[in-house]
DNA sequence: TTCGCTTCAGTGGTCAGACCAGTTTATTTT
DNA sequence: AAAATAAACTGGTCTGACCACTGAAGCGAA
Protein backbone atom coordinates (compact mmCIF):
# COMPACT_ATOMS: atom_id res chain seq x y z
CA UNK A 1 0.00 0.00 0.00
CA UNK A 2 2.61 2.47 1.08
CA UNK A 3 3.95 4.23 -1.98
CA UNK A 4 7.56 3.21 -1.94
CA UNK A 5 7.56 4.30 -5.52
CA UNK A 6 11.12 5.11 -6.23
CA UNK A 7 13.23 8.04 -7.02
CA UNK A 8 13.72 7.96 -10.78
CA UNK A 9 16.28 5.17 -10.71
CA UNK A 10 17.74 6.37 -13.96
CA UNK A 11 20.52 4.70 -15.70
CA UNK A 12 21.24 2.05 -13.11
CA UNK A 13 20.12 -1.48 -13.45
CA UNK A 14 16.71 -2.17 -12.06
CA UNK A 15 17.82 -4.80 -9.61
CA UNK A 16 20.37 -2.44 -8.10
CA UNK A 17 17.63 0.10 -7.64
CA UNK A 18 15.53 -2.53 -5.95
CA UNK A 19 18.35 -3.35 -3.55
CA UNK A 20 18.47 0.31 -2.59
CA UNK A 21 14.71 0.52 -2.27
CA UNK A 22 14.78 -2.51 -0.05
CA UNK A 23 17.39 -1.00 2.16
CA UNK A 24 15.48 2.20 2.69
CA UNK A 25 12.30 0.20 3.10
CA UNK A 26 14.01 -1.84 5.79
CA UNK A 27 15.25 1.26 7.50
CA UNK A 28 11.99 3.10 7.13
CA UNK A 29 9.92 0.30 8.57
CA UNK A 30 12.54 -0.60 11.12
CA UNK A 31 12.65 -4.22 10.09
CA UNK A 32 14.69 -6.47 12.31
CA UNK A 33 16.04 -9.98 11.99
CA UNK A 34 13.17 -12.38 11.74
CA UNK A 35 10.73 -9.90 10.28
CA UNK A 36 9.07 -10.67 7.01
CA UNK A 37 9.50 -8.69 3.84
CA UNK A 38 6.71 -8.14 1.34
CA UNK A 39 6.22 -10.97 -1.10
CA UNK A 40 7.97 -10.92 -4.43
CA UNK A 41 4.75 -10.28 -6.28
CA UNK A 42 3.82 -7.43 -4.00
CA UNK A 43 7.24 -5.83 -4.31
CA UNK A 44 7.03 -6.22 -8.05
CA UNK A 45 3.73 -4.39 -8.08
CA UNK A 46 4.66 -1.75 -5.52
CA UNK A 47 7.89 -0.84 -7.24
CA UNK A 48 6.48 -1.14 -10.71
CA UNK A 49 9.04 -3.63 -11.94
CA UNK A 50 9.00 -7.19 -13.14
CA UNK A 51 9.06 -10.00 -10.67
CA UNK A 52 12.24 -11.40 -12.15
CA UNK A 53 14.04 -8.18 -11.39
CA UNK A 54 12.81 -8.32 -7.83
CA UNK A 55 14.10 -11.85 -7.64
CA UNK A 56 17.53 -10.88 -8.92
CA UNK A 57 17.80 -8.37 -6.11
CA UNK A 58 16.50 -10.76 -3.48
CA UNK A 59 18.75 -13.60 -4.61
CA UNK A 60 21.75 -11.33 -4.41
CA UNK A 61 20.84 -10.24 -0.92
CA UNK A 62 20.26 -13.84 -0.01
CA UNK A 63 23.69 -14.87 -1.21
CA UNK A 64 25.04 -12.07 0.89
CA UNK A 65 23.33 -13.61 3.86
CA UNK A 66 21.19 -10.57 4.50
CA UNK A 67 17.87 -12.25 3.97
CA UNK A 68 16.50 -15.74 4.02
CA UNK A 69 13.72 -17.17 1.93
CA UNK A 70 11.48 -20.08 2.71
CA UNK A 71 9.31 -21.50 0.00
CA UNK A 72 5.67 -21.12 0.75
CA UNK A 73 6.33 -18.82 3.64
CA UNK A 74 8.14 -15.75 2.45
CA UNK A 75 11.30 -13.72 2.69
CA UNK A 76 12.74 -12.79 6.04
CA UNK A 77 15.37 -10.53 7.47
CA UNK A 78 18.31 -12.36 8.78
CA UNK A 79 20.76 -11.88 11.57
CA UNK A 80 23.68 -11.17 9.38
CA UNK A 81 27.27 -11.17 10.40
CA UNK A 82 29.12 -11.58 7.20
CA UNK A 83 29.17 -15.33 7.40
CA UNK A 84 27.69 -16.13 4.06
CA UNK A 85 29.55 -13.38 2.34
CA UNK A 86 32.90 -14.27 3.74
CA UNK A 87 32.52 -17.92 3.05
CA UNK A 88 31.63 -17.33 -0.53
CA UNK A 89 34.33 -14.80 -1.13
CA UNK A 90 36.91 -17.04 0.36
CA UNK A 91 36.04 -19.91 -1.91
CA UNK A 92 36.45 -17.61 -4.84
CA UNK A 93 39.51 -15.75 -3.84
CA UNK A 94 41.49 -18.78 -2.79
CA UNK A 95 45.15 -19.08 -3.65
CA UNK A 96 45.86 -15.40 -3.48
CA UNK A 97 48.97 -15.33 -1.36
CA UNK A 98 48.92 -11.62 -0.85
CA UNK A 99 45.28 -11.52 0.14
CA UNK A 100 45.88 -14.19 2.71
CA UNK A 101 48.80 -12.30 4.11
CA UNK A 102 46.72 -9.14 4.26
CA UNK A 103 43.99 -10.89 6.16
CA UNK A 104 46.37 -12.29 8.73
CA UNK A 105 48.23 -9.06 9.07
CA UNK A 106 45.07 -7.02 9.42
CA UNK A 107 43.48 -9.35 11.92
CA UNK A 108 46.53 -9.36 14.12
CA UNK A 109 47.03 -5.64 14.06
CA UNK A 110 43.42 -4.98 14.87
CA UNK A 111 43.62 -7.36 17.78
CA UNK A 112 46.64 -5.46 18.94
CA UNK A 113 44.80 -2.18 18.53
CA UNK A 114 42.00 -3.51 20.66
CA UNK A 115 44.40 -4.57 23.35
CA UNK A 116 45.77 -1.07 23.36
CA UNK A 117 42.29 0.40 23.56
CA UNK A 118 41.51 -1.81 26.51
CA UNK A 119 44.54 -0.56 28.34
CA UNK A 120 43.40 2.98 27.73
CA UNK A 121 39.73 2.67 28.37
CA UNK A 122 38.66 -0.45 30.19
CA UNK A 123 37.68 -0.24 33.83
CA UNK A 124 39.27 -2.30 36.53
CA UNK A 125 36.06 -4.21 37.19
CA UNK A 126 35.66 -5.14 33.53
CA UNK A 127 39.14 -6.56 33.41
CA UNK A 128 38.62 -8.55 36.58
CA UNK A 129 35.34 -9.91 35.29
CA UNK A 130 37.11 -10.88 32.11
CA UNK A 131 39.79 -12.65 34.11
CA UNK A 132 37.18 -14.49 36.09
CA UNK A 133 35.46 -15.60 32.90
CA UNK A 134 38.72 -16.82 31.43
CA UNK A 135 39.34 -19.00 34.44
CA UNK A 136 35.93 -20.60 34.46
CA UNK A 137 34.71 -20.73 30.91
CA UNK A 138 35.69 -23.06 28.14
CA UNK A 139 36.66 -20.92 25.20
CA UNK A 140 38.30 -21.03 21.83
CA UNK A 141 40.76 -18.52 20.48
CA UNK A 142 37.93 -16.83 18.64
CA UNK A 143 35.88 -16.69 21.80
CA UNK A 144 38.76 -15.19 23.70
CA UNK A 145 39.48 -12.47 21.23
CA UNK A 146 35.83 -11.75 20.69
CA UNK A 147 35.86 -10.80 24.36
CA UNK A 148 38.92 -8.70 23.77
CA UNK A 149 37.45 -6.87 20.84
CA UNK A 150 34.22 -6.38 22.69
CA UNK A 151 36.04 -4.97 25.68
CA UNK A 152 37.77 -2.51 23.41
CA UNK A 153 34.35 -0.98 23.00
CA UNK A 154 34.68 0.08 19.40
CA UNK A 155 31.85 -0.98 17.18
CA UNK A 156 33.77 -0.63 13.97
CA UNK A 157 36.65 -2.74 15.12
CA UNK A 158 34.16 -5.29 16.35
CA UNK A 159 32.46 -5.57 13.01
CA UNK A 160 35.64 -5.61 11.04
CA UNK A 161 37.17 -8.19 13.32
CA UNK A 162 34.21 -10.52 13.09
CA UNK A 163 34.41 -10.52 9.35
CA UNK A 164 38.14 -10.97 9.36
CA UNK A 165 37.78 -13.83 11.80
CA UNK A 166 35.33 -15.66 9.59
CA UNK A 167 37.48 -15.01 6.60
CA UNK A 168 40.57 -16.11 8.44
CA UNK A 169 38.98 -19.34 9.55
CA UNK A 170 37.80 -20.13 6.08
CA UNK A 171 41.37 -20.01 4.90
CA UNK A 172 42.05 -23.30 6.60
CA UNK A 173 45.50 -22.42 7.86
CA UNK A 174 47.36 -24.53 10.35
CA UNK A 175 45.97 -23.72 13.73
CA UNK A 176 48.33 -22.37 16.31
CA UNK A 177 48.10 -23.89 19.71
CA UNK A 178 47.80 -21.37 22.45
CA UNK A 179 48.00 -22.50 26.02
CA UNK A 180 45.77 -21.42 28.83
CA UNK A 181 48.79 -19.88 30.45
CA UNK A 182 49.40 -17.60 27.54
CA UNK A 183 45.87 -16.26 27.63
CA UNK A 184 46.16 -15.82 31.37
CA UNK A 185 49.41 -13.94 31.03
CA UNK A 186 47.91 -11.64 28.46
CA UNK A 187 45.10 -10.79 30.82
CA UNK A 188 47.53 -10.14 33.63
CA UNK A 189 49.54 -7.72 31.57
CA UNK A 190 46.32 -6.02 30.55
CA UNK A 191 45.43 -5.55 34.18
CA UNK A 192 48.87 -4.17 34.90
CA UNK A 193 48.33 -1.86 31.92
CA UNK A 194 51.80 -2.33 30.66
CA UNK A 195 51.69 -1.36 27.00
CA UNK A 196 54.96 -2.74 25.76
CA UNK A 197 54.53 -5.92 27.74
CA UNK A 198 51.10 -6.50 26.24
CA UNK A 199 52.57 -6.20 22.80
CA UNK A 200 55.32 -8.61 23.67
CA UNK A 201 52.96 -11.19 25.15
CA UNK A 202 50.56 -10.90 22.25
CA UNK A 203 53.26 -11.39 19.66
CA UNK A 204 54.49 -14.38 21.54
CA UNK A 205 51.00 -15.79 21.70
CA UNK A 206 50.59 -15.37 17.97
CA UNK A 207 54.05 -16.76 17.33
CA UNK A 208 55.06 -13.51 15.69
CA UNK A 209 58.75 -13.25 16.13
CA UNK A 210 59.00 -9.69 15.03
CA UNK A 211 56.58 -8.71 12.33
CA UNK B 1 30.72 -27.36 -25.72
CA UNK B 2 32.48 -28.76 -22.73
CA UNK B 3 30.04 -30.69 -20.63
CA UNK B 4 30.21 -28.86 -17.39
CA UNK B 5 27.14 -30.76 -16.44
CA UNK B 6 27.97 -31.68 -12.89
CA UNK B 7 26.35 -33.13 -9.87
CA UNK B 8 22.57 -33.19 -10.10
CA UNK B 9 22.47 -30.38 -7.53
CA UNK B 10 19.64 -31.96 -5.65
CA UNK B 11 17.67 -30.17 -3.09
CA UNK B 12 19.51 -26.89 -3.31
CA UNK B 13 18.20 -23.97 -5.20
CA UNK B 14 19.22 -23.91 -8.81
CA UNK B 15 20.94 -20.56 -8.63
CA UNK B 16 23.11 -21.74 -5.78
CA UNK B 17 24.11 -24.70 -7.87
CA UNK B 18 24.97 -22.39 -10.70
CA UNK B 19 27.21 -20.33 -8.46
CA UNK B 20 29.08 -23.49 -7.58
CA UNK B 21 29.26 -24.59 -11.19
CA UNK B 22 30.63 -21.23 -12.11
CA UNK B 23 33.29 -21.46 -9.50
CA UNK B 24 34.53 -24.82 -10.68
CA UNK B 25 34.26 -23.61 -14.24
CA UNK B 26 36.42 -20.63 -13.39
CA UNK B 27 38.92 -22.81 -11.63
CA UNK B 28 38.90 -25.45 -14.32
CA UNK B 29 39.45 -23.02 -17.14
CA UNK B 30 41.80 -20.88 -15.12
CA UNK B 31 39.85 -17.72 -15.75
CA UNK B 32 41.53 -14.57 -14.59
CA UNK B 33 40.40 -10.99 -14.06
CA UNK B 34 39.35 -9.54 -17.37
CA UNK B 35 38.48 -12.84 -18.96
CA UNK B 36 35.03 -13.34 -20.37
CA UNK B 37 32.53 -15.83 -19.08
CA UNK B 38 30.15 -17.69 -21.36
CA UNK B 39 27.03 -15.77 -22.24
CA UNK B 40 23.91 -16.16 -20.18
CA UNK B 41 22.17 -18.04 -22.92
CA UNK B 42 25.05 -20.40 -23.39
CA UNK B 43 25.33 -21.08 -19.67
CA UNK B 44 21.62 -21.67 -19.57
CA UNK B 45 21.94 -24.26 -22.28
CA UNK B 46 25.13 -25.86 -21.01
CA UNK B 47 23.86 -26.27 -17.49
CA UNK B 48 20.39 -27.23 -18.54
CA UNK B 49 18.64 -24.52 -16.58
CA UNK B 50 16.57 -21.49 -17.36
CA UNK B 51 18.21 -18.24 -18.24
CA UNK B 52 16.50 -16.49 -15.35
CA UNK B 53 18.18 -18.83 -12.92
CA UNK B 54 21.52 -18.14 -14.53
CA UNK B 55 20.84 -14.46 -14.15
CA UNK B 56 19.98 -14.77 -10.48
CA UNK B 57 23.36 -16.37 -9.90
CA UNK B 58 25.22 -13.83 -12.01
CA UNK B 59 23.48 -10.86 -10.43
CA UNK B 60 24.39 -12.14 -6.99
CA UNK B 61 28.01 -12.55 -7.96
CA UNK B 62 27.94 -9.13 -9.51
CA UNK B 63 26.67 -7.52 -6.33
CA UNK B 64 29.50 -9.26 -4.56
CA UNK B 65 31.91 -7.66 -6.97
CA UNK B 66 33.21 -10.93 -8.31
CA UNK B 67 32.11 -10.33 -11.86
CA UNK B 68 31.20 -7.40 -14.02
CA UNK B 69 28.68 -7.27 -16.82
CA UNK B 70 28.59 -4.95 -19.76
CA UNK B 71 25.51 -4.81 -21.91
CA UNK B 72 26.14 -5.88 -25.43
CA UNK B 73 29.54 -7.26 -24.54
CA UNK B 74 29.27 -9.93 -21.93
CA UNK B 75 30.17 -10.94 -18.43
CA UNK B 76 33.73 -10.64 -17.20
CA UNK B 77 35.82 -11.74 -14.29
CA UNK B 78 36.78 -8.95 -11.98
CA UNK B 79 39.84 -8.18 -9.99
CA UNK B 80 38.59 -8.98 -6.57
CA UNK B 81 40.78 -8.85 -3.53
CA UNK B 82 38.43 -8.62 -0.69
CA UNK B 83 37.68 -5.01 -1.37
CA UNK B 84 34.04 -5.63 -2.02
CA UNK B 85 33.93 -7.31 1.30
CA UNK B 86 34.84 -4.13 3.01
CA UNK B 87 32.62 -2.05 0.82
CA UNK B 88 29.69 -4.18 1.76
CA UNK B 89 30.66 -3.83 5.33
CA UNK B 90 30.61 -0.10 4.94
CA UNK B 91 26.99 0.02 3.96
CA UNK B 92 26.19 -1.47 7.30
CA UNK B 93 28.71 0.50 9.22
CA UNK B 94 27.07 3.58 7.91
CA UNK B 95 23.79 2.39 9.34
CA UNK B 96 24.65 2.75 12.96
CA UNK B 97 25.58 6.34 12.86
CA UNK B 98 25.97 6.60 16.53
CA UNK B 99 29.62 6.45 17.22
CA UNK B 100 31.61 9.27 15.77
CA UNK B 101 34.17 8.45 18.36
CA UNK B 102 34.56 4.97 16.93
CA UNK B 103 35.24 6.36 13.49
CA UNK B 104 37.94 8.70 14.69
CA UNK B 105 39.49 6.14 16.93
CA UNK B 106 39.51 3.50 14.24
CA UNK B 107 40.87 5.77 11.57
CA UNK B 108 43.71 6.92 13.77
CA UNK B 109 44.66 3.47 14.92
CA UNK B 110 44.67 2.13 11.41
CA UNK B 111 46.87 4.96 10.32
CA UNK B 112 49.18 4.08 13.14
CA UNK B 113 49.11 0.44 12.12
CA UNK B 114 50.08 1.42 8.62
CA UNK B 115 52.97 3.49 9.88
CA UNK B 116 54.14 0.48 11.79
CA UNK B 117 53.79 -1.72 8.72
CA UNK B 118 55.84 0.73 6.73
CA UNK B 119 58.62 0.60 9.27
CA UNK B 120 58.57 -3.15 9.00
CA UNK B 121 58.21 -3.62 5.31
CA UNK B 122 58.88 -0.58 3.20
CA UNK B 123 62.10 -0.36 1.24
CA UNK B 124 64.55 2.49 1.57
CA UNK B 125 63.91 3.66 -1.96
CA UNK B 126 60.16 3.79 -1.43
CA UNK B 127 60.57 5.96 1.62
CA UNK B 128 62.93 8.29 -0.15
CA UNK B 129 60.59 8.57 -3.08
CA UNK B 130 57.81 9.35 -0.65
CA UNK B 131 59.92 12.04 0.95
CA UNK B 132 60.69 13.55 -2.42
CA UNK B 133 57.01 13.60 -3.29
CA UNK B 134 56.14 15.28 -0.02
CA UNK B 135 58.61 18.06 -0.72
CA UNK B 136 57.40 18.78 -4.21
CA UNK B 137 53.73 17.97 -4.32
CA UNK B 138 50.81 19.91 -2.99
CA UNK B 139 48.83 17.60 -0.83
CA UNK B 140 46.03 17.50 1.69
CA UNK B 141 46.01 15.45 4.85
CA UNK B 142 43.98 12.82 3.05
CA UNK B 143 46.46 12.75 0.21
CA UNK B 144 49.34 12.37 2.61
CA UNK B 145 47.85 9.50 4.50
CA UNK B 146 46.60 7.83 1.37
CA UNK B 147 50.26 7.59 0.46
CA UNK B 148 50.99 6.21 3.89
CA UNK B 149 48.30 3.58 3.71
CA UNK B 150 49.35 2.67 0.20
CA UNK B 151 52.94 2.29 1.28
CA UNK B 152 51.80 -0.07 4.00
CA UNK B 153 50.93 -2.43 1.17
CA UNK B 154 47.89 -4.00 2.75
CA UNK B 155 44.84 -4.03 0.56
CA UNK B 156 42.39 -4.48 3.39
CA UNK B 157 43.72 -1.59 5.39
CA UNK B 158 43.66 0.50 2.26
CA UNK B 159 40.02 -0.22 1.62
CA UNK B 160 38.99 0.20 5.19
CA UNK B 161 40.88 3.45 5.48
CA UNK B 162 39.34 4.92 2.35
CA UNK B 163 35.89 4.21 3.66
CA UNK B 164 36.72 5.61 7.05
CA UNK B 165 38.24 8.67 5.47
CA UNK B 166 35.12 9.40 3.44
CA UNK B 167 32.93 8.83 6.42
CA UNK B 168 35.17 10.91 8.61
CA UNK B 169 35.07 13.81 6.19
CA UNK B 170 31.31 13.63 5.97
CA UNK B 171 31.15 14.19 9.69
CA UNK B 172 32.23 17.76 9.25
CA UNK B 173 34.43 17.99 12.28
CA UNK B 174 36.71 20.89 12.98
CA UNK B 175 39.70 20.38 10.79
CA UNK B 176 43.02 20.10 12.46
CA UNK B 177 45.78 22.15 10.99
CA UNK B 178 48.89 20.17 10.37
CA UNK B 179 52.01 21.96 9.32
CA UNK B 180 54.37 20.90 6.59
CA UNK B 181 57.04 20.47 9.24
CA UNK B 182 55.00 17.89 11.07
CA UNK B 183 54.51 15.79 7.96
CA UNK B 184 58.20 16.09 7.21
CA UNK B 185 59.16 15.03 10.70
CA UNK B 186 56.91 12.01 10.45
CA UNK B 187 58.61 10.95 7.26
CA UNK B 188 62.01 11.42 8.82
CA UNK B 189 61.16 9.20 11.75
CA UNK B 190 59.80 6.64 9.32
CA UNK B 191 63.09 6.64 7.49
CA UNK B 192 64.96 6.25 10.74
CA UNK B 193 62.59 3.39 11.54
CA UNK B 194 62.17 4.45 15.08
CA UNK B 195 58.93 2.82 16.23
CA UNK B 196 58.27 4.67 19.43
CA UNK B 197 59.25 7.98 17.89
CA UNK B 198 56.85 7.46 15.00
CA UNK B 199 54.06 6.87 17.44
CA UNK B 200 54.98 9.99 19.34
CA UNK B 201 55.17 12.17 16.25
CA UNK B 202 51.92 10.81 14.90
CA UNK B 203 50.06 11.43 18.11
CA UNK B 204 51.38 14.91 18.20
CA UNK B 205 50.34 15.47 14.64
CA UNK B 206 46.84 14.28 15.42
CA UNK B 207 46.78 16.33 18.60
CA UNK B 208 46.27 13.21 20.64
CA UNK B 209 47.68 13.98 24.01
CA UNK B 210 47.65 10.45 25.22
CA UNK B 211 44.73 8.40 24.00
C1' DT C 1 43.51 -0.87 -51.26
C1' DT C 2 41.45 1.80 -47.75
C1' DC C 3 38.25 4.37 -45.43
C1' DG C 4 33.52 4.92 -43.81
C1' DC C 5 28.94 3.42 -43.43
C1' DT C 6 25.31 0.03 -42.85
C1' DT C 7 23.76 -4.28 -41.39
C1' DC C 8 23.26 -7.94 -38.42
C1' DA C 9 24.27 -11.36 -35.10
C1' DG C 10 25.25 -11.64 -30.29
C1' DT C 11 24.80 -10.02 -25.44
C1' DG C 12 22.87 -8.25 -21.33
C1' DG C 13 18.30 -5.94 -19.33
C1' DT C 14 13.60 -6.48 -18.45
C1' DC C 15 9.06 -8.03 -18.45
C1' DA C 16 4.92 -11.05 -18.61
C1' DG C 17 2.93 -15.30 -18.01
C1' DA C 18 2.74 -19.92 -16.98
C1' DC C 19 3.47 -23.91 -13.98
C1' DC C 20 5.25 -26.38 -9.89
C1' DA C 21 5.84 -27.13 -4.94
C1' DG C 22 5.47 -25.95 -0.61
C1' DT C 23 2.75 -23.32 3.67
C1' DT C 24 -0.94 -21.09 5.76
C1' DT C 25 -5.59 -19.99 6.35
C1' DA C 26 -10.38 -20.69 5.60
C1' DT C 27 -13.99 -23.86 4.83
C1' DT C 28 -16.38 -27.90 5.02
C1' DT C 29 -17.24 -32.32 6.84
C1' DT C 30 -17.46 -35.56 10.52
C1' DA D 1 -15.10 -29.25 18.67
C1' DA D 2 -11.99 -31.71 15.89
C1' DA D 3 -10.41 -33.40 11.71
C1' DA D 4 -10.22 -33.42 6.83
C1' DT D 5 -10.40 -30.73 2.77
C1' DA D 6 -10.07 -26.75 -0.21
C1' DA D 7 -8.53 -22.36 -1.41
C1' DA D 8 -5.22 -18.72 -1.34
C1' DC D 9 -0.75 -17.35 -0.80
C1' DT D 10 4.56 -17.70 -1.32
C1' DG D 11 8.78 -18.86 -3.36
C1' DG D 12 11.16 -21.68 -7.48
C1' DT D 13 11.74 -22.22 -12.24
C1' DC D 14 11.19 -22.04 -17.12
C1' DT D 15 9.88 -19.99 -21.57
C1' DG D 16 9.45 -16.60 -24.80
C1' DA D 17 9.31 -12.09 -26.13
C1' DC D 18 11.18 -7.34 -26.66
C1' DC D 19 14.61 -3.62 -26.01
C1' DA D 20 19.29 -1.32 -26.01
C1' DC D 21 23.80 -1.79 -26.90
C1' DT D 22 28.31 -3.66 -28.95
C1' DG D 23 31.31 -5.40 -32.30
C1' DA D 24 32.42 -7.37 -36.44
C1' DA D 25 31.31 -8.51 -41.05
C1' DG D 26 30.02 -6.79 -45.41
C1' DC D 27 29.74 -3.37 -48.81
C1' DG D 28 30.30 0.62 -51.40
C1' DA D 29 32.71 4.94 -52.37
C1' DA D 30 37.07 7.30 -52.70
Amino acid sequence: MTPYVNPPQNNTKVYIGIVKQLRSMIEHDGLKPGDRLPSERELSERLGVGRSSVREALRALELLGLIETRRGEGTFMRDFRGHQLVQLLSTFILQDKKSIRDVKETKFLIELDCLWLIIQKAGEDQLLRFKKWSLEADYSDDDFFLEIVTLADNHLFLRIWIILKDYYNSLDLETMMVTREQYARLIETLISRNESEVIRVYRNLRKLSKS
